[in-house]
DNA sequence: AGACGTATGTTATAACATATCAACACCCAC
DNA sequence: GTGGGTGTTGATATGTTATAACATACGTCT
């Protein structure tokens, strides 16, 4: 259970990685990594942040395109039913998945100061699924989101 | 950590120990429990559900006031920032808290069908903690959203 | 060709949220 | 009792996020 995100990266690097690897599953898997729902996991991956969809929207527009905002939901939809992205919804906003491959309850720790999302692995949702079934309740989903401060910005609060 | 909401309740009773606890809450922490705090805090309790603020606005309204959203933000701002409701991240809405009186990190399951919200007690977050503290991070907020299916529309379904 | 499925383009609008400033009330030190 | 601080409310305007609804393009299968 280790967290993922606030490590230094080498990030030309990653996104490429990232990148292949989510082609290689929707090869997989029959999907459709189209050039919108590429360029936007690019976007995502390059941020590395919780990103708002109208910001995506105006980086895709950048590009040349002239994108509506259906466009950017669409493809923000597609990367998170298929667990390459996930909604950050503390933010209404989005972010690349940091452990893809397989489909998992993402546990995000969001930092308010520099909206940089880590990723954890959620192992104890045990006690959850005990809860759910004494409540009858048939979890479909699940996120466990911690707001808070990263190290870098809890020191340059300090 | 038994749930709390799925079960049928004696509604009329029910909103009033509630309403009765927060006053004495205010009481206690010099918290002003104003008329339209009270009664958005009623409102939640009455429907027991994810409420959105425009929903609140326009029972707000229904009662005779003409009230702009700044008013049902400002008082489920007070509610949600001093324990008596919690926001529903994954709805961009509100509901009345189950377990008042105490600080706490909410588990909310949020039914895709009725929009009804049960809430538990979060006691395996041992491991969140372990978590970040290996991350360096620091959390502040913490919320477990389980979305899916409630036992009635459960069987609704079937 | 025609029917179908999937993805995209386009317009408009719904739904959620906050900034800002003015008015009023309440407390309390002076 | 006056003046200032604090907290709540009233009111206008605006910003932000999300989706409905409809139309088009394109590949594939028969």
């Amino acid at each position: 259970m280790t967290p993922i995100g606030f490590e230094p990266h080498d990030h030309s690097d990653c996104i490429d990685v990232a990148v292949a690897a989510a082609r290689a599953q929707c090869d997989t898997d029959g999907l459709q990594l189209t050039p919108i729902r590429q360029r936007v996991l690019e976007i995502l991956l390059r941020r590395h942040r919780a990103v708002g969809a109208y910001d995506i929207l105006a980086e895709l527009r950048a590009d040349g395109q002239k994108a509506q905002p259906p466009v950017a939901y669409r493809a923000l939809d597609f990367l998170v039913s298929h667990g390459f992205a996930h909604r950050v919804e503390r933010r209404n906003a989005f972010v690349a998945c940091s452990v893809p491959g397989q489909r998992h309850a993402p546990v995000l720790l969001i930092c308010r100061g520099c909206d940089a999302v880590a990723e954890t692995q959620a192992d104890g949702n045990d006690a959850l699924g005990r809860a759910t079934a004494e409540a009858g309740f048939t979890v479909e989903r699940a996120v466990l989101e911690a707001e808070g401060l990263c190290p870098s910005c809890r020191d340059a609060a300090a």
